[in-house]
DNA sequence: GTCGATTATCGTAGCGCTGCGATTTTTACC
DNA sequence: GGTAAAAATCGCAGCGCTACGATAATCGAC
């Protein structure tokens, strides 16, 4: 910057300034200055910058994989809206493991953030207590109806479970299944999956619960569904987790010659772009993904700015069930 | 840092030392400044810390999305063996936006990182030159053979597509098609398609191009099919630029009845999980997602080291084709 | 042309840490 | 117990920038 100063034959704050503010200096300075920095090739030096303003355009996202679209998609987003704000994204994940979290929330708060984005509500009590300490803004996602550490943005998932079921009750299904990644991996899949039973046995029926080892896995998912319906071969509709595992369902069905829905069926979660494609068309939910970023991306600016009414501090942003040919 | 080092009784050069190599203090004052740090819960200031040293523990990587399980899979992969090694990843997309790389490698460079990963050999000359005034290590991923501008971790594209092509041959197919995203967005789907043409052709096959507007997509890929077809009946094989876009095509033929490898031989790109479970079972291609992750790791810290030896810095890890049912 | 009011520019003091050389303490050995 | 060498600790300068009050340049009105 002191080059730059020099080249351009001002003093270094008013480089400084024109990085910052640069309609606060003259139209002649301006240009000198910044045909100094293209000749320069000068990058201004974000830690320097952070560390004299005592604050820093980064704002931590931790999210338990990226490897999932559902994430990704949000991510991809919240980068694009909170980028164009001049703000960078450090994205952690913590692979479902709760003690991961903690490490990344202690070595994201060490880069002092301007904002923290976390997935869901469950924090270990270290955790906690390290957010309590700071006046960071956090915002917590991908669930919604428990009370939040600050702003919250995203749906209920029990809800999600009770319209699916909804859906199925309405259909004439009774007896039926639940297919679903682990719970202990995914809280929220339980979440939706108690949703799904109450309102099923409300309504007179039953659910026969199967979770696979781990992540969604079709080849795992089809073996599953063979040893359930050895079982239960009463059973007539299946709820899955998400829409890998109903395509699991589904390829499994194929080979075995069931027709769908007419033996089985089928529902799934996320409304991925091939669930329009197969055959039959697979009914699915719809998160709103790309909402959630565009909406974190809102409050959190709003907040920086300290305009943001308490009143919009908790976002259900709701779902839609896209009721197809499986079901 | 100052109040820990009052609290413990000890000089901030001291606490400094113990935060940075433990073993240099005695075990006395270890103690009693990491009870300090405990009772004050003190998080070290990265930027401060970063400036001070003039070195971060910042790794940029720059990927067209993470939407995308292909590179998704390699930052989840690169993320944990870096960030074990003490670096935070600052990741950035591209949204295969040529220009919007530039800004991306602007943004990150001003963060002074120790290393800078990016994807593919394409980079804009605004691009090169910045890159090039910096001695911040830089590894090109995802693919292999072309000369980079410092260290390489890939596969050759262009050899999937004689590999698949062969394999097609092998089976007896000669009228072919490729169906593929757009070549515009991906240019290693493009190599494929170059491999693949010039295997086939050489053993007097011929390949039909066709591509979709923007990202796969189950319908559309359907619906391309489908005039593909009407128009070149002849065809007997289908290559297609990755797994969702074969996977489209298969259900396409499952709707029209298409017997598959009868009708219609299908092959796709990057074994992802499903693969294995359609019916059939869907030829495809191995990219080693993860091994592209470990081996960047590995070069960049021996790099970080100082101990990397030239003759490793290109890494060919090569694919596997996985034959299943669907040729 | 002069004078106050604006607007533009500058100088200085940190931000919280690290690196290094200087100083103190501990250790090993005669 | 005394000495030199080794280990542990400390103090200070400085990383590259920003914030803010001080100073200088410019403007407008009479």
């Amino acid at each position: 910057m002191g080059e730059v100063a020099q080249l351009a034959d001002v003093s270094p704050s008013t480089v400084s300034l024109y990085m910052r503010r640069p309609d606060e200096v003259s139209p002649r300075r301006a240009e000198k200055i910044q045909s100094a920095i293209d000749r320069l090739g000068y990058l201004p030096n974000t830690m320097a910058g952070g560390l004299a303003s005592s604050r820093s355009n980064v704002i931590g996202v931790i999210v338990p994989t990226i490897t999932n679209s559902f994430f990704s998609a949000t991510l991809e987003t919240l980068e694009r809206h909170l980028r164009s704000a001049g703000y960078q994204l450090l994205i952690g994940n913590t692979e479902f493991d709760e003690s991961r979290e903690e490490e990344l929330i202690r070595s994201i708060m060490s880069w002092n953030p301007a904002g923290l984005v976390l997935t869901g509500f469950l924090h270990s009590r270290q955790s906690l207590s390290l957010l309590a300490k700071s006046d960071t803004p956090i915002v917590e996602m991908w669930d919604y109806g428990r009370p939040g550490l600050d702003m919250v943005v995203g749906f209920s998932h029990h809800a999600i479970g009770r319209q699916v079921a909804e859906h199925m009750v309405n259909k004439g299904y009774r007896r039926t299944a639940f297919i679903s990644t682990n719970f202990q991996r995914d809280v929220r899949a339980g979440d939706r999956y108690h949703g799904f039973c109450e309102t099923v046995e409300a309504a007179g029926g039953q659910v026969v619960l199967r979770q696979l080892a781990g992540r969604s896995d079709t080849a795992e998912t089809g073996r599953l569904l063979g040893e359930l319906m050895a079982e239960h071969p009463e059973i007539e509709a299946i709820c899955c987790s998400n829409d890998m595992v109903a395509l699991g369902v589904m390829f499994e069905c194929q080979r075995r010659g069931w027709s769908i829905p007419g033996r089985l069926a089928v529902a799934g979660f996320g409304n991925q772009d091939f669930t329009a494609s197969t055959v039959p068309p697979m009914t699915s939910v719809e998160p709103p993904r790309l909402e959630i970023g565009q909406h974190i991306a809102r409050l959190l600016l709003a907040r920086l700015k300290g305009n943001l009414p308490e009143t919009d501090k908790q976002l259900d942003l709701g779902v839609r069930l896209v009721a197809r040919g499986s079901t």
